[in-house]
DNA sequence: TTGACTTAGTTAGTTAGCTAACTATAATGA
DNA sequence: TCATTATAGTTAGCTAACTAACTAAGTCAA
């Protein structure tokens, strides 16, 4: 998400604003903070998951299921509950079925419809990869109390109804 | 990054923390809500930089080379400071050439090396792609006041100091 | 009822990142 | 000195995401 390691010092910064009187100095160390953190976590996860053999599309596609009551979907619904294309579930898909993860089978009412199970082999790899995760996410928050986490929480809803004005 | 747009619910959490103890629900929150807002984020910033033909990698590099000194550096440096391995800075470095906004020479000393300069219609895109950027970043983060953005701040650096514990 | 549209899933081809391996050059130490 | 090792840059091939286009099946309205 952000590759960028060398994050501009508050002189390159102050360089750039006399270039540019656009720019606003603490709120861009912010943004860049911000996606730093939150890039280095995204990689942690990532290593996290490897160790099990998954990386966070297929992992995430193996929690939906879980979710569901009858530990069952459709790629559509995975799709965009994941936040992928159609076209990336159907690679997402393939790779969990060769691993015996999930298990695809005919839609009885609507023929175009896939039916994406959780087997049981499925169920036993999050059993697997979420004690690990939760313990290792416990840890590395461990050093922000409840009202850090409050506040975070509220900072983080203020920043992204700001979004909407970065599109314009 | 996080490309999961279905968000667990405090239910899901607590249904999953009684399979799996290890959960701390208030850490999960915190969590998953900092990368979706970082993703969203990071999103955001692609569109923009797309309107102007460039994306993040290629942008990353015009920067740092405007902050050096003699606007030029080497592609081990760039690729170093950008984040990306050797190869990928190759690839960057051949469309930005490609484009124009960059240019090979030979390094005078080391005839291993590569002198990577700013040309002229690299400045004038980075003139016409940051006061964009700079506006758009401001009207995003109007929201977060100073103090705000001093909390923020420090619970980055909190959250940080936990990646470790994450990776062991 | 049939022609137009929509939806589900897949396939093909593109992209930007990666690793591994290569060439050329430089540095080092027995 | 010269054999080994390290460094700079590139190339080739892999991956997981994407878009666009396709087939098959369902829906709907004139």
């Amino acid at each position: 998400m952000l590759q960028l390691r060398d994050l501009p010092s508050r002189e390159t910064l102050e360089k750039f604003a006399t270039r540019y009187p656009q720019a606003d100095i603490s709120a861009i160390s912010a943004f860049l903070h911000l996606l730093r953190v939150a890039t280095d976590l995204s990689v942690a996860l990532d290593a996290c998951l490897s160790r099990h053999g998954l990386l966070q599309g297929r992992w995430w596609v193996l929690i939906l299921l879980m979710r569901e009551e009858a530990l069952s979907s459709t790629p559509s619904a995975l799709a965009e509950k994941a936040g992928v294309t159609r076209a990336t579930m159907t690679g997402l898909l393939d790779g969990l079925e060769r691993d015996g993860l999930v298990a695809r089978e005919l839609g009885p009412q609507d023929r175009r419809s896939v039916s994406i199970r959780l087997t049981a082999a499925g169920q036993q790899k999050l059993d697997e990869v979420m004690p690990d995760y939760y313990s290792r996410l416990r840890a590395c928050m461990a050093g922000l109390d409840e009202r850090g986490r409050e506040q975070l929480d509220e900072i983080l809803n203020l920043i992204n109804g700001g979004i909407r004005a970065f599109d314009e």
